[in-house]
DNA sequence: CATATATACCAAAGATAATTAGATTGATTG
DNA sequence: CAATCAATCTAATTATCTTTGGTATATATG
């Protein structure tokens, strides 16, 4: 019958806007950011390195295939994921793309894997550490950030910041510093500076999300504190 | 610095390149037949509805996105879903889109809580009842696909041999009838024609890959079993 | 070895999407 | 209430995808 054949065009198309919405790498990275917390449309252009108009033209297309929502505050309006589910979503997109393509894996190496990377798949023996105090978990991101939502017992030095502050921080323990994901550099640039000052330092490869995701499927206990 | 952009770049590319692959409506439906089992291009196209040329693109697409593999077996050119990851991808991609989607939700109710819906958040007492045998589990998809994998104490009729083998089914008790998934109507047509029969029939929303990702999070048990 | 079959490759037409510039809206500030 | 700011909307341009028709390739068959 062509009846059906029409509902089953109706139904993929639907799900292929989802699709589309995630096809374009601008949009990707939008994302990754209101992984991070709500933020307003200036602030996400200025972190995604795209002009203003861009970045609303993207931020609409998201907005229509129902991935974010929008609230207005004063002069600015501020955009959130529609739903904890997208940034579940964005984490298993990755995380299958970081599978799958072999150009990605080798992308990811020549970064990541410089001077000390902690592959995140002992979070138990992290957390354990952490809430012993024997290793500092360092959150790089910007404030706001970290007070939207960060891993248990982190510590706020945003990146921009850490020079400054550095002496805030002990000589005797490993620190863990983490920042918005796999993608974001700003974890690893905090991790060099801390070398060559003479600090025990590595790098977390996950941000929130993806702790979040790894943690839906065990234990309650790690899932990354939610403020507000 | 601008060389930090140009690796995120590659990155979120990479990640696109996903997105991309699942964009097209078409390359959807590919995708959920190939949850089924592998299969030639040919039956792709004819079971989704297109020309074999469209479909051999469209498969190329999955394949250059490494979505899916190949296999030559004498003329002809066999395709197949190339991890279990990207069942489990296309599960959670639909589910997103159902649950953000309103259009898409409306659709699907048209077509699906016709007569007999079984809501399938109860798997526990289904598989329970099917044990004990209180209920049937009626696959009625093509025999291939069935042996390909099922669920647990299901039986194999495929839905254009029903008509001819309805009397192999009791009449006393419940008929549960699956086929690939929330968006193909074989399971819907199955209980219409049961129920105008005289039997006792509902039909199960999940295919094998919903069943199996819902599965992931819970007990081994229910697991679909894989032959071959 | 000629022919049939299944599928891939190539190129071109039509359909969509990304990006930028210019004009517009809605809220705030002086 | 004019000016400003954040962001959107519209329109135009360019780039990318989809789809189809023609041709090529690899395997199988007689």
């Amino acid at each position: 019958m062509n009846n059906a054949r029409q509902i089953k065009n109706v139904l993929y198309e639907q799900v292929a806007r989802i699709g589309k919405a995630v096809s374009s790498p601008k949009r990707l990275e939008l994302i990754e950011l209101l992984c991070q917390g709500e933020k307003p449309v200036e602030r996400l252009a200025q972190e995604s390195s795209i002009s203003m108009k861009l970045a609303s033209a993207h931020l609409r297309e998201l907005r229509e295939a129902h991935l974010v929502d929008t609230r207005r505050d004063g002069k600015n309006i501020y955009y959130r994921l529609a739903d904890r589910q997208v940034a579940e979503f964005w984490v298993m997109l990755h995380t299958l793309a970081e599978e799958r393509l072999v150009e990605l894996q080798m992308a990811l190496q020549q970064i990541v894997s410089s001077p000390g990377e902690l592959i995140s798949n002992d979070r138990e023996n992290l957390m354990k550490s952490a809430r012993k105090g024997e290793v500092v978990v360092l959150d790089v991101r910007p404030v706001e950030e970290y007070l939207n939502a960060h891993l248990p017992f982190a510590r706020s030095i945003p990146l921009n910041e850490l020079k400054n502050r550095i002496d805030e921080l002990p000589k005797d323990r490993p620190i863990v510093a983490y920042c918005r994901g796999p993608y974001c550099l700003m974890a690893k640039d905090a991790v060099d500076l801390l070398m060559n000052e003479g600090y025990w330092a590595v790098h977390l490869r996950d941000g929130i999300a993806e702790w979040n995701f790894a943690g839906k499927v065990r234990d309650a206990e790690n899932i990354a504190i939610l403020k507000k």
